[in-house]
RNA sequence: AGGGGCGUAGUGCAAUGGCAGCACACCGGCCUUUGGAGCCGUGGAUCUUGGUUCGACCCCGAGCGCCCCUGCCA
């Protein structure tokens, strides 16, 4: 897929931005940004607004910042600043030297409060948070004007001063806006501008003891950097009145901010909240767990950035809330993967097969090409052929229903690239489990094909037994039991529906070649799915995760009759 | 209840007054040295209601449903 066909559905965004460059309203330009709050990681609902941000400035010749949105301290970290611009990074988007912190605006922000002030348009107040609560009235009443409103320019200029200067201590005073306490809009009645928090700053340090609210550092930050369309999410529809307040009464270069849906998931939790909880009350590994929903859990899970991609542009940009099916994340993963991955044989749930006109103490190596999905690509790898071989379990079925193809008594099948092999006889233990198969081969078959032209219907993967390597592998489920994890019944919460079955692991017996498996390219395990190397993963012990297993229509027959 | 949004097939998205279409899913068939992939095909939708119009998913009125908003969070 080239860049072009990737941006080239159009949405509602981009048509309200040709309109804009249409009037020349922005003279031409284009420039976005991402403003992520370092307070958590990234998940597949930011790679979506990463996308937009960063697509719309590409489809335009534009440009798109990254900005870390850091105006509370006590919520933020300088881990999440690295982790995620990792993410963004290994999505494929690049901001230049455009990094920017909106703390490093803070000097700028005040300067434009105390403008807001000379202007009249905001002031010092004393009330508390209590009671600033019941000014504020309800959803169907007005609320009332602070009786610090009308204070004179000159208290409002000393006092903000004296906050700067840390003379009150928190929660003692704030600064306001002033708009009107009689606005349906619950943003509009005289919004908070400053806060008081002696909190360190992990950039600023402890330089500032007031902290700006987002809703005024955010048009503010946008309009210092010179931001054309503030791209965000439907909550902040809203808030829209009030960034364009503060522009305007402030002055400066005024975006337009435009609203989008949120992606959001089946069986999966999104809110940074919740995937926190997940993680520090060890729910799941940590963020980069491969069942989370985060970029860096997707990663390790096999997950592609292109596959990510995809989806989010299968899903297109609009503004209904939704939640997006997650198995159509999974088809955009096999798409890619199907392309782009090598195929090896690894046998997860194993059963012996002894071939009993094959003598015991011959070997032999079949070279097989790697890419047996794309023929213009000749790397291959050798893979050793003996007596005793493993099956998967669900390969056989001494009683087997119609339509199934594979092994049975009496039954002929090939395996991969080797050989036909027919069913002799079964071995069973004192509990009545299968635990050899015993076939015959037929020698003219070699490669997996006989000259006389018979039809063999079923193709099995294997790997000799001899040579076979153990390989512990993670198989996963989805994360939580329940479609929508966040429509929590009475008296319960989003972790009573995690999955309990969301990881299994077993040991599988793999083709040798698998030791050189490398880490960020998934394997397609024949017939099995996709699966990549583990960091956990070493020579002496290796550890697979499955991605996503291969589409199943066998089971899907079996299960409906 | 006040304000802001959104209602098109199972899911997600188009159609911007002119034959309701696309992707995934579903179902059927073909093909296959992966029951994978691929190829071909079928079925299925405009929240309700009234109006304007030759013609309405689209415009207007009245309803209904869902989401967001009463942090000194973002």
């Amino acid at each position: 897929m080239t860049q072009e066909e990737m941006t080239s559905k159009n949405n509602f965004i981009w048509e309200m931005i040709e309109e804009d460059n249409r009037t020349n309203r922005f003279s031409g330009v284009v420039h976005t940004r991402f403003p992520p709050e370092p307070n958590g990681q990234l998940h597949i609902g930011h790679a979506k607004a990463i996308y937009i941000d960063f697509e719309t400035a590409r489809r335009f010749g534009g440009q798109c910042n990254l900005r870390m949105d850091d105006t509370n301290p006590t919520k933020e970290d300088t881990d999440y600043v690295d982790a995620i611009q990792r993410d963004i990074k290994w999505l494929g988007y690049d901001w230049d030297d455009r990094f920017y912190y909106a703390s490093s605006y803070f000097g700028q922000l005040y300067e434009y409060a105390v403008i807001l002030i000379k202007k009249g348009l905001a002031y010092v107040c004393d009330l508390t948070a209590e009671e600033m609560r019941e000014y504020r009235g309800t959803l169907t009443e007005p609320g009332k004007e602070s009786p610090y409103r009308y204070r004179s320019v000159e208290e409002n200029l000393d006092l903000f001063m004296r906050m700067k200067e840390g003379e009150f201590p928190e929660g003692k005073r704030t600064l306001r806006a002033k708009i009107d306490m009689t606005s349906p809009n619950l943003n509009m009645r005289d919004p908070v501008v400053y806060r008081i928090m002696f909190a360190e700053h992990h950039q600023t340090g402890d330089e500032w003891c007031i902290y700006p609210m987002y809703d005024f550092a955010h048009p503010l930050s946008d309009s210092i950097e010179g931001i054309t369309h503030s791209l965000c999410s439907l909550e902040f529809e809203d808030h829209r009145p009030l960034y364009d307040w503060y522009c305007e009464s402030v002055g400066v270069h005024h975006p337009q901010q435009i609203e989008f849906a949120r992606l959001n998931l089946t069986y999966t939790v999104m809110s940074k909240r919740k995937l926190l909880q997940l993680v520090t009350q060890g729910y799941v590994s940590g963020w980069d767990d491969p069942r989370m929903p985060t970029l860096s859990g997707l990663r390790r899970r096999g997950y592609t950035p292109e596959a990510i991609k995809q989806f989010i542009e299968d899903n297109g940009i609009a503004k209904n809330n939704t939640i997006a099916d997650i198995s159509r994340l999974e088809f955009n993963l096999r798409q890619d993967l199907e392309a782009r991955s090598p195929r090896a044989m690894a046998v997860l749930d194993p059963v012996k097969v002894v071939i009993e006109n094959y003598p015991e103490d011959k070997e032999e190596m079949f070279e097989v090409p790697l890419y047996t999905q794309d023929e213009t690509r000749t790397e291959s790898r050798e893979i050793p052929f003996s007596r005793e071989l493993y099956i998967e379990r669900e390969d056989f079925m001494e009683d087997p229903p119609r339509k199934y193809f594979r092994l049975s008594p009496g039954q002929e099948v090939r395996l991969f690239k080797a050989y036909y092999i027919t069913c002799t006889d079964v071995v069973k233990n004192d509990e009545g489990e299968i635990v050899e198969i015993w076939a015959t081969y037929d020698p003219e078959s070699r490669g997996g094909m006989s000259a006389d032209g018979r039809r063999v219907k079923g193709t099995l993967h294997w790997v000799s037994a001899r040579h076979a390597i153990d390989a512990e592998v993670r198989l996963y489920d989805r994360l939580f039991a329940e479609e929508n994890p966040d429509d929590v019944e009475e008296g319960k919460t989003f972790l009573d529906y995690l999955n309990p079955e969301s990881l299994s692991v077993i040991t599988a017996k793999v083709e040798p070649h698998l030791v050189q498996a490398q880490e960020e390219i998934a394997y397609q395990f024949m017939r099995k799915g996709y699966f990549i190397v583990d960091p956990d993963s070493t020579r002496e012990h290796l550890v697979f995760n499955r991605a996503v297993a291969l589409r199943d229509s066998w089971a899907k027959m079996a299960q409906s009759g």
